[in-house]
DNA sequence: GCCGTTTTCGGCCCGACTGTTTTCAGTCG
């Protein structure tokens, strides 16, 4: 089999962009790379498979007839024979020194011409050499600078940290600046104001009076480890636990369009950009502009307005088709966290949760939720305490007691019940007919073929009890890659068979993913959004995962924890 | 290399900061 997965083919864009870049291409055709890269990655139909479908590659935006060949090639050969022209000419590990920052493709040529330096251990041994200042438009100085960017380079590896714990940072940060006297608003925007599973760095947006001190407030933050830059209306940070913090400073009469300038996408804004130009306008950070007249900026209403759209949530900002739903009047109306009736992912202390049954109904109930199903692991997770037939039984008992005398809540019985590798459930028909539902997870044999992991989904879901698909991919953000799926199979086979697609919330889960979220939408799937809560702290994980559902264009209507008890259970009866 | 209500050529987002520098190129977001 060895299918190539779309991402595959965006890397070797990237790599020829990069390598374009450092050869001193047409910056236009290196851009072409860049984008088709971002569109192949963001795209969830397979790539792979389109390629023998007429032309339909070419209908994907940013692919034309050059690179749907050039994607041909990739998926009918494996490789690409101009990456491999390119490589002929510059060594593929020059991308590498491009992480240094300062190093750009123009520098990095000169020193791979000038000093032949091809990597990093290159680079280092030049530096200590004192080669480096020696070459045009480099200095003592910057020599220094890059030995000391190679050492932090190896400090920490470029990863990009978790959206949940960058939440943690701004819990801090935010008020700190609000504290500071002239500040009127705060706003952390990019890919955090994105909802992005993880975040590169935080881009904050202050609006202030003219006298007031933030700068130099923010640079001596407690946590600012090192100062990168440093200007009236710009500085950029970074704080001991290695974020990177961008603080603007504008106008208020501009925080509109620098709301919408900094939220990004990048290529949304482009977009945005491109429209605007049409109809004569022109946008910046500073506002919509006709001549040297500003005619919007103040709000992002008046600015998405100034181009013809209604507001479009932060969400949707990818340019995945959200600017043309706009024009048609066609965005969906997602989720809110406020939508949500009830979790149907939740652990207790009978395998490896951290509280009672009573506790964790005591949580759900706070969070003015109607319903809460208690979804203990089953046996063949012998790490976790698995459940087998007779505990599980135990549990039903107990649940039926307590919920005689809980009021305002309702337990239901349920469990996360493992698919084995043949496709089977771990518990017999016979205890879970008990249930009110029942999760159904892999937690084994992740190394599957496609094919026969595929499979095992499939049949799995063959059992008339299983109701919603656990964390659909497995994936651990940083940690590990999801097991090999097809995906449009599975989502085809739970429409045909009524079952559910679990959006699971663990702030390293998040799992399916928004790009999964909105294919299995299209499909006409419905989900459930759970916090798969192993403590009454982890049910507030919850809002992470409607996070990555909205980013999945998913409304309340798809979504069936969203409905009142009774609606639900017939949603559960297949 | 893509794209088209400015359509097959000639455009392609734009401003801040740094320092390679003394008027601007490179990098970054």
């Amino acid at each position: 089999m060895g299918q190539v997965r779309n991402s595959e083919v965006a890397d070797l864009f990237t790599l020829v962009a990069n390598l374009l870049d450092i050869q001193g291409a047409n910056p236009f055709r290196v851009r072409a790379y860049r984008n088709a890269a971002r569109v192949l990655a963001n795209e969830s139909r397979s790539v792979a498979e389109m390629v023998d479908r007429d032309h339909e590659l070419e209908t994907l935006p940013g692919i034309g007839r050059d690179l749907a060949e050039k994607i041909a090639e990739i998926v009918h050969s494996g490789h690409l024979p101009l990456l491999q022209e390119l490589e002929k000419k510059t060594p593929p590990s020059l991308v590498s020194l491009m992480k240094i920052p300062s190093l750009g493709p123009k520098r990095v040529r000169v020193l791979y011409e000038k000093l032949g330096v091809k990597n990093i251990d290159d680079l280092k041994e030049a530096a200590e050499a004192g080669k480096i200042r020696e070459l045009p438009g480099f200095s003592e100085k910057s020599e220094r600078h890059i030995l000391e960017e190679i050492r932090k380079l190896r400090l920490r590896g470029a990863e990009r940290m978790k959206w949940a714990d960058a939440e943690e940072v701004v819990r801090e940060l935010v008020p700190y600046l609000e504290d500071v006297e002239g500040v009127k608003r705060v706003t952390v925007a990019g890919s955090f104001r994105r909802k992005r599973e993880t975040v590169g760095d935080l881009d904050i947006l202050v609006a202030c009076s003219k006298s007031s001190p933030v700068m130099e407030r923010f640079i001596h933050y407690p946590e600012v480890g090192e100062i990168v830059s440093h200007g009236p209306t710009r500085s950029i940070v970074i704080l001991r636990s290695g974020l990177q913090v961008d603080v603007r400073v504008v106008p208020e009469i501009s925080y509109g369009a620098a709301l919408v300038y900094f939220t990004g996408s990048k290529s949304h804004s482009i977009k945005m950009r491109g429209m605007a130009v049409k109809s004569g306008l022109k946008i910046n950070e500073y506002g919509v502009y006709r001549g040297k007249r500003r005619i919007a900026g103040r709000t992002e209403e008046e600015v998405y307005r100034a181009v013809g759209l209604p507001y479009i949530e932060p969400e949707l900002r990818e340019d995945r088709g959200e600017i043309e739903a706009a024009l048609k009047g066609r965005l969906p109306k997602l989720v809110e966290i406020g939508d949500i009736r009830g979790d149907l992912h939740s652990h207790t202390l009978a395998t490896d949760g951290a509280n009672t049954l009573e506790g964790m109904a005591e949580a759900a109930k706070k969070l003015g939720y109607e319903y809460l199903a208690i979804t203990d692991h089953s046996r063949h997770l012998t790490v976790a305490k698995g459940l087998d037939e007779e505990r599980l039984m135990q549990q039903i008992r107990e649940i039926d007691r307590l919920n005689e005398k809980l009021v305002g809540i309702v337990l239901l019985k349920a469990i996360e019940v493992d698919i084995l590798e043949d496709g089977e459930l771990d518990l017999p028909d016979r205890v879970l007919r008990h249930l009110d539902l029942r999760v159904c997870s892999i937690h084994h044999r992740f190394g599957l073929s496609r094919e026969k992991q595929t499979e095992r989904l499939i049949r799995a879901m063959d059992n008339p009890y299983f109701n919603i698909l656990g964390h659909l991919t497995g994936r651990l953000i940083n940690r590990r890659e999801g097991y090999d799926i097809d995906f449009e199979r599975v989502f085809a086979a739970a429409k045909e068979r009524g079952c559910f697609i679990e959006i699971n919330s663990q702030p390293e889960r998040l799992d399916a993913d928004d790009t999964l979220c909105r294919q299995a939408k299209e499909m006409g799937l419905k989900f459930a959004i759970s916090s798969d809560a192993h403590s009454v702290e982890s049910l507030k994980f919850m809002r992470f995962g409607v996070s990555q559902a909205r980013r999945g264009w998913i409304e309340a209507d798809d979504v069936i924890n969203t409905r009142p008890l009774k609606e639900l259970k017939r949603l559960l009866v297949r």
